[in-house]
DNA sequence: AAGTCGGGGCG
DNA sequence: CGCCCAGACTT
């Protein structure tokens, strides 16, 4: 069998496949290129039954290129709550904006102008073009490699650049003619329906006969993937603020920097427990000293509170992060105790004690690494790690710091928050906190 | 080329 | 509950 006949092979038979088993979803009931670029959008990195529900809340909300270009930013990123990556919400709105601004509201349909498209890349590029336009483009994403790699036994490593453009190269040539559309629908359907991650479904594949991989027994050892480094651990003290006085039946939260990580999202105040020491976990930190450390950045950060006890823990898990949470409930008090600044001014002093102490630490097992190394290289080093601390502590706070806000239950439905956040406020407006002792 | 950026599902 | 999934942007 020649490499011509089994492309044909698999070309056709897996429109055909596609034509009888294509899912009703929802930005497939319309031929809207407004709804094909949104639904991409959301599907980077994310299921599609979890898009479906978000995609529906988002065109409601936001029918047009128009409306969508018009809204708060606010807006666009309390619908996006939950779903992650969050720089596509707000790349998605710049976007729309683009498009009105030098498309008139419409779409382009020029490779070009869809590729300069902010939070468009490669693949959104050509499933943009491909679904929306049925233009003859290649839309190469992890489940068309996965199809790709087995059927015809590519042993590249997907992870590599160079990889995906060769996979773009044969995917072009595989679109039957004025087909692009379906094709490659199909070709995704098929990866994310049959020729899955885990135990892909060979006896009911379409292209079973002539796939290379599963003929030579490599189903499962295919795609070649190096696998991602772990996440480094940091663990974190947070504050759930019950607000006294005016502030009764509130809890403190701030608005994240506009810029890194859960951008312009709100949260619970919280504070790294230590500065880590490189390739170390910190583990939790004992409840005395966390409590003085995050009574301390709070003060800094101008609000005076006491730390009742720990309340609950939290795992919050990144894809370079994993967030180990100490929660503590804490009670504002007035900001002319006296007591409190002397907490501050401890805990301060013992932050940069651990700090100073972690990055001798670093120092020392980077010369050990690196024997060449002078010492001199190892006081920069500790200079870096003492300055780069976390910034809840660094912000000297009223001013150029974070914005703080007293909210309750209702305030939830405005305001943005990463999911282990909302879970903790969820909880503690349900009164799931109420038993925490001093 | 390597690091940054979330969240959920599966065996 | 350890492991897997992986597109765009930045550096």
């Amino acid at each position: 069998m020649g490499l011509m006949e089994q492309k044909q092979h698999f070309s056709v038979n897996l429109l055909d496949w596609y034509m009888i088993n294509r899912r009703d979803l929802p930005w497939r009931r319309h031929n809207n290129p407004y709804f094909t670029w949104v639904s991409e959008i959301m599907l980077q990195q994310t299921r599609v039954d979890t898009v479906i529900p978000y995609f529906n809340r988002f065109i409601a909300n936001f029918p047009t290129v128009q409306a969508l270009a018009e809204a708060p930013e606010e807006d666009v990123l309390k619908n996006w709550e939950g779903l992650g990556y969050y720089s596509r919400a707000r790349n998605l709105q710049a976007a729309a904006q683009q498009v009105m601004e030098l498309h008139g509201g419409e779409m382009p349909q020029d490779k070009q102008a869809v590729f300069a498209l902010k939070g468009v890349g490669p693949y959104t590029a050509g499933a943009i073009l491909s679904i929306a336009f049925n233009q003859p483009q290649p839309a190469v994403d992890g489940n068309v490699m996965r199809v790709l790699s087995r059927y015809f036994l590519i042993d590249e490593d997907i992870m590599k650049g160079s990889t995906r453009v060769l996979m773009e190269e044969l995917a072009g040539e595989l679109i039957p003619e004025g087909r692009a559309r379906d094709f490659n629908q199909a070709l995704m359907e098929l990866g994310a329906l049959v020729c899955t991650p885990k135990a892909p479904h060979c006896l009911t594949c379409p292209v079973m006969e002539q796939c290379s991989g599963r003929i030579a027994g490599r189903e499962l050892t295919l795609p070649v993937k190096t696998k991602a480094k772990p996440p480094r651990p940091e663990q974190r003290l947070v504050a759930l603020v019950e607000g006294r006085g005016e502030h009764r039946g509130q809890v403190l939260v701030r608005q994240r920097p506009a810029t890194g990580l859960l951008a312009r999202m709100w949260e619970l105040p919280h504070v790294l427990a230590a500065p880590a020491a490189a390739g170390k976990a910190a583990g939790p930190l004992a409840d005395e000293p966390a409590m003085a450390l995050l009574a301390g950045s709070l003060w800094a950060e101008g609000f005076a509170a006491r730390p009742e006890g720990l309340a609950t823990h939290a795992e919050h898990v990144f894809s370079h992060i994993v967030w180990n949470l100490q929660v503590y409930k804490c009670t504002e008090q007035d900001q002319g105790s006296d007591e409190l600044p002397l907490i501050a001014a401890e805990a301060r002093a013992a932050y940069d004690a651990a700090a100073q102490a972690a990055a001798k630490e670093m120092a020392a097992s980077m010369l050990e690494a690196s024997p060449s190394a002078s010492d001199l290289d190892g006081e920069i080093l500790a200079e870096a790690a003492v300055i780069s601390p976390d910034s809840a502590l660094t912000q000297t706070g009223k001013g150029d710091g974070l914005i703080y806000r007293w909210i309750g239950p209702k305030d939830m439905d405005k305001l943005a928050f990463p999911n282990v956040f909302l879970k903790l406020l969820s909880s503690y407006f349900a009164g799931a906190y109420d038993e925490v002792k001093e």
